[in-house]
DNA sequence: TTGTATGCGTTATCAC
DNA sequence: GTGATAACGCATACAA
């Protein structure tokens, strides 16, 4: 016994006392337990029985497995999520960071996974908090759907081997994935809309050289402009940034520029808005003087007077892309994705364009 | 010994092969285990110690927390979660039911916790869903942000006797509260600057009378006309829905009565931009011939073109009242909170309002 | 004040 | 295929 007793933990419990006090209490009769245990018992079975059950495990017999299902209903039991993903380490929880101006919305992806939403570009500091607790509630994936990761900001996450989904750039990750959005699909569209409306200069109104997703749509815009037959030289690029103001000191260069355009496309919904806001102020009526064409097709764009014309990129196929991609890396063994996943763009018409004013003027042009 | 193996559990740990099979694995050395084990041992202290170090007890002696801290450092040991949650009964999570126009970013609130967030207006099934789920995770708290809530819906949360906390309406439970917004406040500051801005018809774009805050706006709203000295007989109340749709419904229907209002204010955000569509439409130029009221300020309102004024009912505020309500009422024993807890609303003035066309009259009235 | 031992509810591992 | 039991990582009643 000496022995025994020298370090081990448990077996300490052959000690009389302790061995009273363990008969004595019962201590597994608690009231509303509804824990696995009261399942087991109420069918016959044991615990492992029910949690082969409910974890859908096929080897179990049928007769058994109705049993277990019957007192499962009887009893209102519910595996307590907690103490599953103690023993299982997986805790079942997806991350997920956003941009403030995205609607983070996406309840069809939570099924049997819960999310944690944080939010990037408030403060740096408040994601970099964020990512942090990620990793501590050991989830099991993150998609990081914003237009501007830094990818020092995901180091943590990296270092956990925590499976990555980003947008527009490439995390240098094992278990990473890219959601590579064909912007070109969408612009070559809007350009040839434009195009067939007799725009002949369309203006590009960009964002920040350095940030990835910003170049890619303005890359895109040029070769957009290439395919379609018209002239770089005559489609004016600025570059501002992606927010309303950037919209509104874009709209402002062009109208200031010695030949000005006659349709404007703009990098984000955002700034098509503050394009807006300087042609209303001039009483430039849009789309009659001027189209706009905007990008993103957020929820407010269907509702803005004129609608606007805009280049959507399915939020919704974007998350469900996202999460399903998570959902394949997980279990699986840590393996760089190299085939990137192309998500669809395209141009939803509306209000903000039309024939371009050249088209229209009454009879100064002949049949 | 036979005794002994009659039934009991763990005692079964004296037969020989079990010790040695528990003897030969130490178990407790895995790799990167990064556990209180390893920094209690670091720490020459025992897990209780380092517990209830991390756990902010007093009554630890300072030495010997600080060798805790000291060794946790090390580690970088970080508590598990789950862990925590299944011992402790606490799943430091709290719910949040919101409506899908809402914007659900609330970083600020979650710092010891976390949230789970859920849509309710999608599909009502999927609502119920939600908090099925939220009830699994044991939440200790639900935020229920929507203005269409239905306590039909809340049941469940009830039943568990989860903290809950609602907008406008008061949940029939212990333990919660209502947040009460003074419409009253924000709808008389926008009356009294309507009519100092000249303009003596003004109307009102309701929601559907069934929804208590449709209801509770509208009445505000006559209160405001009547103690502005306004004639509620001049004053026509539209009663739609909240939507887009209500809002242009609700203009037309204005537009069409034989003695045209000079002002509107809606219900909602959306509504005016409703309003603002058919108004645009018909070439009624706003805030020129018509100004415009918004209600709840969001964040499109300010991006609008005009831009929208509106009532605001500040969503930080908001949120951050009801979470902390939330954790005022974790871990209280269960009792009902009678007094509501007051939200104020405040009128921001933007460019969709104006002096009236009544004074702009040029030289009709001479001074 | 500190340490010991037990339990939280589940899954995983092994015998059978 | 099924059951007994250890382990998951932590908090805590209780003993010291």
């Amino acid at each position: 016994m000496s022995l025994v007793r020298e370090r081990p933990p448990r077996l300490g419990a052959t000690s009389s006392e302790r061995m009273d006090r363990s008969i004595q209490t019962p201590l597994r009769e608690k009231a509303g337990a509804k824990d696995i245990r009261l399942v087991a018992k109420k069918a016959r079975v044991s615990c492992s029985t029910v949690s082969r059950v409910t974890n859908g495990c096929a080897s179990v017999d049928t007769r058994l497995a109705n049993r277990v299902w019957q007192a499962i209903k009887e009893t209102g039991y519910v595996p307590n999520p907690q103490a599953r993903a103690l023993v299982s380490g997986r805790s079942r929880t997806l991350g997920l960071l956003i941009s403030q101006t995205t609607n983070p919305l996406f309840p069809d992806l939570v099924q049997s996974f819960e999310v944690m939403v944080g939010s990037a570009d408030s403060s740096h500091d408040r994601a970099e908090c964020f990512v942090k607790r990620l990793t501590q509630r050991r989830v099991e994936g993150v998609a990081v759907m914003t237009f501007n990761a830094e990818s020092r900001l995901l180091e943590e996450l990296i270092d956990h081997q925590i499976p990555l989904v980003t947008i527009d750039f490439r995390a240098d990750a094992p278990l990473s994935a890219v959601l590579e959005i064909d912007y070109l699909g969408g612009l070559t569209q809007a350009v040839q809309h434009l195009a067939a409306l007799g725009h002949r200069r369309i203006a590009f109104a960009g964002g920040p050289a350095q940030c990835v997703t910003s170049r890619r749509r303005k890359e895109a815009f040029v070769q957009a402009i290439r395919s379609s037959g018209l002239s770089p030289d005559e489609s004016p690029v600025f570059e501002g940034d992606l927010t309303f103001d950037g919209g509104t000191q874009a709209a402002c260069t062009f109208l200031d520029s010695p030949i000005r355009p006659t349709a404007i496309i703009c990098s984000t919904d955002m700034m098509a808005f503050g394009a807006l806001r300087v042609l209303a102020r001039q009483k430039i009526s849009v789309p009659d003087k001027m189209s706009v064409v905007g990008f993103d097709d957020v929820h407010h764009a269907a509702f803005a007077t004129p609608s606007l014309t805009t280049i959507r990129m399915c939020r919704d196929e974007l998350a469900k892309t996202a999460f399903r991609a998570l959902q394949s890396f997980i279990g699986a063994e840590p393996k760089v994705y190299r085939d990137a996943i192309r998500i669809n763009t395209s141009l939803v018409v509306r209000q903000s364009t039309t024939l371009s004013p050249r088209l229209r003027v009454p009879a100064s042009r002949p049949t």
